[in-house]
DNA sequence: GCCGTTTTCGGCCCGACTGTTTTCAGTCG
């Protein structure tokens, strides 16, 4: 069992017992355990172990042992016994908007609505609306709810959503009312999928920005409009709030937007055990409670104006936004450690670029041109090889047509260097498409797989290890293979594969592309740890798509990397020399 | 069920909005 599978599994727990009435702090421990269990960084090896599994905040002896019955033997009495206590379908009526724990248990208890099909004859026959807590309106909107389930129910790729975000924004920052305006949420925090987006604007006068909100031409429909929070459905499916504030909680509501739950929670905590409270408006003095008189505290409380004045004020340097995931920063941010994140400007240049040549829309000549636009010294050209049929990968002879291409027009160029290169396929053994007399005429060999994804994971592992021991590999590419909510990874023992490239000295791509944003942010600090360098390619197979890099500097901001961890950081001199370095290793 | 520099019991983040109530419960983020 994967890590995720466990962690879900434990995230159905909770929703079983809410369904039951449990203790609501016990359902809240699983539904911690388990995002704290998804974002924890151990191997599956550590699995079998309780007393490490119990090291993981939020876990302890009782959901550790649930953790090593689950991977050992792939199943769980007791989330057999719950699931027998309610119909298999009743799980689906959370995905309906509106619908809790609450209202479901009454929904089945009295009406014996245990699917999302049976809840639909309910309210289409009337019963729902005559359920005490429910009336006609909750009724029709439920029948809404269940028509937009479908269009509704998704993540978004970041990239899918961005251009819309960023228009949104300009529209309310444009507005004459606004003083601030920001894009908060995961978002901000740059995560791979987002599955809302959440604005925060100060301003003197709610109303008339609120009102422009919810007229834009983008929105489709407005869920709920009050004086300081209202919520909106775009046309594209994605639902979107905007909170209003004052000028002097703008910090507040922006820092408490913007953290992930964990990341809030702790902040908070840092500010009781100041005797302080914080919420998304201000940060006050603990109100006098006459059991826990020693929790009031004299301490002044300092005056905030921006973000980084609350962290100072909870002694913590400030914290960027991609780190709010409670994933070490505050230990960092207290010892003044936290790494000096790349920012888009460091890059200089990149590699992973297509062309007509093989599956691109734009030829080598305009795919220089834009990489010269966006202010680059270099560029990678790496079309698939020859069994790359579907995308029309190159042969020997098409190669080095194109290699003489490239050598070509570098003499005309000053300043910009085109390299030669290629996407080479890994091939089921691991061998590569190409045999090293070719690949030694390139200036750079990005290796990646693009087919037989199901291999066992030790098969895998053995197949990307090997050709990653070609001296000529400079980049292992897209190493999971992922498609962000349409494929899952392909199974691979990744601290083995990063072990392997720090051994020989192979970068590891961080896809910038939005579909893909492989490897995960999650494993970077992993391998920055072992010394493995990033390199952050758009895979471009057009090239306007030259500007997804921008995206993948959020990925690597979000996996705590600095323009030395990321070898397109380095000006055209020093990379050409880093590109015979490797190979001569 | 988890957690602990106030610690092994008694807490556990909390505010906005809606729809149902007639002062609040449920849902959501």
């Amino acid at each position: 069992m994967t890590k995720s599978q466990i962690a879900q599994v434990l995230e159905e727990i909770g929703t079983l017992l809410e369904l039951k009435g449990e203790n609501p702090f016990k359902i809240r421990a699983y539904a911690n355990a388990a995002r704290s269990f998804e974002a924890w960084g151990g191997s599956l090896s550590d699995l079998q172990d309780e007393e490490t599994l119990a090291k993981i905040p939020g876990i302890g002896k009782a959901i550790a042992a649930k953790i090593k019955e689950l991977a050992a033997t792939g199943s769980l009495k007791y989330v057999e016994d719950l699931r027998a206590e309610f119909p298999a379908a009743i799980l689906e009526l959370f995905s309906i908007q509106g619908l809790g724990a609450k209202k479901i248990k009454a929904l089945h208890d009295q009406l014996h609505v245990s699917s999302v099909a049976e809840l639909l004859k309910a309210c289409e026959s009337g019963r729902v609306a005559k359920l005490p807590g429910f009336g006609e309106t909750t009724q029709e909107k439920l029948c809404k709810a269940i028509a937009d389930r479908v269009k509704h129910s998704g993540s978004f790729q970041f990239g899918q959503i961005a251009s819309e975000a960023e228009s949104l924004r300009d529209a309310l920052a444009a507005h004459p009312d606004a003083l601030q305006v920001c894009i908060a949420g995961s978002y901000r925090r740059r995560k791979e999928t987002v599955r809302d987006l959440d604005f925060i604007a100060a301003t003197k006068k709610p109303e008339p920005i609120t009102q422009m909100f919810v007229e834009h031409p983008l929105v489709e429909s407005v869920i709920a409009q009050g004086p300081t929070k209202s919520s909106m459905r775009l046309r594209s499916g994605i639902q979107c709030d905007l909170r209003v504030v004052s000028a002097e909680e703008y910090p507040f509501a922006l820092n408490y937007f913007t953290g992930n739950k964990e990341h809030n929670i702790e902040m908070r905590n840092r500010a009781l055990k100041r005797g302080w409270t914080l919420n998304e408006y201000r940060l006050a003095p603990l109100p006098a409670d006459p059991k826990t008189p020693k929790k009031r505290s004299a301490t002044k409380i300092p005056k905030v104006h921006d973000e980084a004045e609350l962290y100072r004020a909870l002694d913590l340097d400030f914290i960027p936004p991609e780190l709010r995931e409670n994933c070490g920063e505050f230990e960092a941010a207290e010892n003044h450690s936290l790494p000096h994140l790349i920012e888009a400007e460091n890059l200089r240049g990149t590699f992973h670029c297509h062309t007509t040549a093989s599956d691109g829309h734009n030829s080598l000549e305009e795919m220089m041109r834009a990489a010269q636009a966006l202010g680059l010294e270099y560029l990678g050209i790496a079309e698939h090889s020859r069994s790359s049929i579907q995308a029309h990968g190159l042969d020997k002879a098409k190669l080095r047509a194109q290699v003489a291409a490239i050598r070509k027009l570098n003499q005309k160029l000053d300043g910009f260097r085109l390299f030669a290169g290629i996407e080479c396929d890994i091939l089921r053994d691991g061998s590569l498409d190409f045999d090293d007399d070719v690949l030694s005429e390139l200036d750079f060999v990005v290796a990646s797989i693009h087919s037989v994804f199901n291999l066992s994971e030790a098969d895998m592992t053995r197949r990307i290890i090997r050709a990653i021991g070609n001296p000529f590999v400079t980049i292992l590419a897209h190493p999971t293979g992922r498609l962000l909510l349409k494929r899952e990874p392909y199974v691979v023992d990744l601290p083995a594969v990063l072990d392997a490239a720090a051994e020989t000295g192979t970068w590891i791509e961080l896809n910038a592309a939005p579909k893909r944003l492989d490897l995960n942010w999650r494993w970077w600090p992993r391998a920055k740890e072992k010394g493995v360098k990033c390199v952050i390619n758009p895979d471009a197979h057009r090239a306007e798509r030259l500007q997804d890099l921008w995206f993948g500097v959020g990925i690597a901001r979000k996996g705590w990397l600095t323009k030395d961890d990321v070898m397109n950081c380095l000006p055209l001199g020093k990379i050409e020399a880093e590109l015979k370095r490797k190979r001569e290793r």
